[in-house]
DNA sequence: CGTGATATTGATTCCACTCAATATGAGTGG
DNA sequence: CCACTCATATTGAGTGGAATCAATATCACG
């Protein structure tokens, strides 16, 4: 947890102390399928994933469902319900892991006593955000080729970042359904286009096991810039001037 | 301001001493198709859209456009970018407007001296968020004629929260090309639409006023549920324990 | 009265969907 | 070890919603 948030600011000892103190409640072990929560229950806890996949996912009128977030070790699950009552989506686990919790009541405490490490839970919120956003452009104006290759290398990306993975082998714990329902395609068409990118030599994929063979091709098929994932805060050093209230500041 | 951050919490006295304190660059008018930032510009301050609407738009390489958020009066432009340090977006005015700066190093200051404040801008936050993951299922899940449904009341009822306008009938200052590049249709596509739900009697559009005929039945076309747009932290009156940590809580 | 932005309408094309059949493989129980 | 089942994936045929291309129409504005 502390290398998760120091991954988006430079913390100091008082904050590491306090982010150390609030770790109180215990990690624990779920299994792949095991639902986080539910749409509509309280929501009054993060989780943060300190081992396997998770995702969100929602489920519409007409049967139909959407997989709204993937995530992966060391992401923080419900801070987008941190200000709603209730949960607006599932959480279910694609994988074993392990979760911890973190209490909004503790999140409420971080608010108050460190501005720096408040200013990091925005910068996660933020690249959620960013995540969520990508997707919708993808999603408005690309072709299943590019969804899918843009997919992949997002999720290389974000596991290269954790320094722990082989990021161009990687267990991806999505069946075919689950990335239709991410992507806003057909499972059939997703088999299709996968097929179609593994005989150009650019993903190998049997089973849950995938191999990206050819990561500059993918990217440039998929058009994809990362650098909306690189989200650091490099003012959250300053620590906010004690009283004067708003200094000169030079015009932009 | 006050308003708008009202709106999610109740604020107290002190905070709305601090906002107030806060509000020291003078507001100023913009006119329609006036840029407030283009990507890749750096960020260092918020907006406060006081009038008018604005929206932020990315371009992609083969030139094509993708609106990503429409703001509308009392909206903050820019909270996305609070821990990039630059633009990832265009923001342009499309009205005549007024708008108001707040630098990201009195955000800084907000998190350093109000915590309720800071949940606040949490929650406003959360709310871009689940407007974005709400047009993340539209898009990837529904028709044209959804969508358009959909788009109409999300912005009725944003415009019915702030209690100023007739929500039924009023100026949508969006081109057909604006709402296809919102939507990931074509302007075509957008134009025939309109014109089959007009010939339906739920719409009505000349110019860029819009008059909704009939709300109940193009909710139900939309699917429209907006309880996504009701973003209220109950919590943020209760001031973080001051220095035990983590009391006991019932397990959920 | 021309010009440029915006919108409408028609004809055609194509990407991805649906339906449907079959394949592959993991897990289970006999 | 084999037969059965269930989840997952592949492949084919046909369809349809929205895109594209292209030709007006409408209107604000200088």
């Amino acid at each position: 947890m502390v290398k998760r948030f120091g991954a988006h600011c430079a913390l100091k000892d008082t904050d590491i102390a306090l982010l150390q103190a609030l770790a109180t409640s215990e990690s624990r072990e779920v299994k792949a399928g095991d639902i986080l929560w539910r749409t509509g229950e309280t929501a009054d806890a993060l989780l943060i994933l300190q081992q396997g996949w998770a995702c969100t996912t929602r489920y519409l009128q007409d049967g139909s469902r959407q997989v709204q977030e993937i995530f992966l070790p060391g992401d923080i699950l419900g801070l987008y319900e941190l200000a709603f009552g209730d949960r607006r989506d599932d959480a279910t686990m694609l994988t074993d892991g392990i979760v911890s919790e973190l209490p909004h009541h503790q999140v409420l405490e971080i608010f108050s006593r460190s501005p720096r490490m408040t200013a990091v839970l925005f910068a996660i919120s933020n690249q959620h955000q960013a995540i969520l956003a990508e997707r919708l452009v993808v999603l408005a104006r690309r072709s299943a080729r590019e969804r899918i290759a843009h997919f992949l290398c997002e999720c290389r990306a974000r596991l290269l970042a954790t320094e722990e993975a082989d990021a161009d082998g990687f267990l991806l714990p999505l069946t075919q359904q689950d990335l239709a329902d991410a992507l806003g395609l057909s499972a059939v068409h997703i088999s299709r286009t996968f097929t179609s990118l593994a005989e150009e030599g650019l993903v190998q994929r049997n089973h849950f096991h995938l191999m990206i063979r050819d990561p500059e091709r993918l990217a440039e098929v998929a058009n994809f810039d990362g650098s909306y994932l690189r989200v650091y805060w490099e003012e959250c050093d300053e620590p906010a001037a004690p009283s004067s209230l708003s200094p000169p500041i030079e015009a932009g």
